[in-house]
DNA sequence: AAGTGTACTAAGGATAACTTAGTTTTCAAG
DNA sequence: CTTGAAAACTAAGTTATCCTTAGTACACTT
């Protein structure tokens, strides 16, 4: 979802991070599908690329996962904010 | 710092997790000195252990985290009132 | 100084990822 | 509908990484 939302294809995402063009394809295949885990730094490079902060994809439901994405998108000062009236009550 | 918070031992954490007792030892001082990474699984029992997302081990910034804490304590109800004020204004 | 519990490490066997070489699916144009 | 090309996807072998073994090093108490 976070890739076809920035338009790339899987091999054009792998390019852009610096994937070989003839393995590209196979191996965000094989992430997306689940066949195979990519590394942290790999994961990193994904998450700068799509525009989300990396814990999005650990996100165990997807519920928090949006949340963390919206949350990551206001300023410090907002999220100081949050996290007080979170705590708070 | 979190396993000794809850006052485990390497190998007293890695058996909770499920490892054989004679190797718990070895894997969570590979992990905890960066030798070795566990697998997402793994990472999973961790952050149940430790009461925490497991996305709160791949947080970027502390605020982010401690953020992410606080969401994951509430009810789904509230999480969805809390998505919609953010993705709103 | 010795004993005990904890932390840590090298090396090889076990396991999972990466590369190769494709096939299958999707979808727009004719 | 059929074709063609782009995109998605996959099996299998190679390569890279982790897990296990076996043990050493460190910290702390007696």
């Amino acid at each position: 979802m976070a890739r076809k939302a920035v338009g790339l294809t899987q091999q054009q995402l792998g390019m852009r991070l610096g994937m070989d063009p003839n393995t590209a394809s196979a191996r965000m295949n094989q992430y997306e599908k689940g066949k195979h885990t990519p590394d942290y730094q790999t994961m990193k490079r994904v998450a700068v690329e799509l525009g989300v902060p990396v814990a999005y994809f650990y996100c165990e439901d997807d519920l928090l996962a949006e949340i963390m994405c919206a949350v990551a998108k206001r300023s410090k000062e907002e999220q100081q904010e949050l996290l007080a009236s979170l705590t708070k009550a």
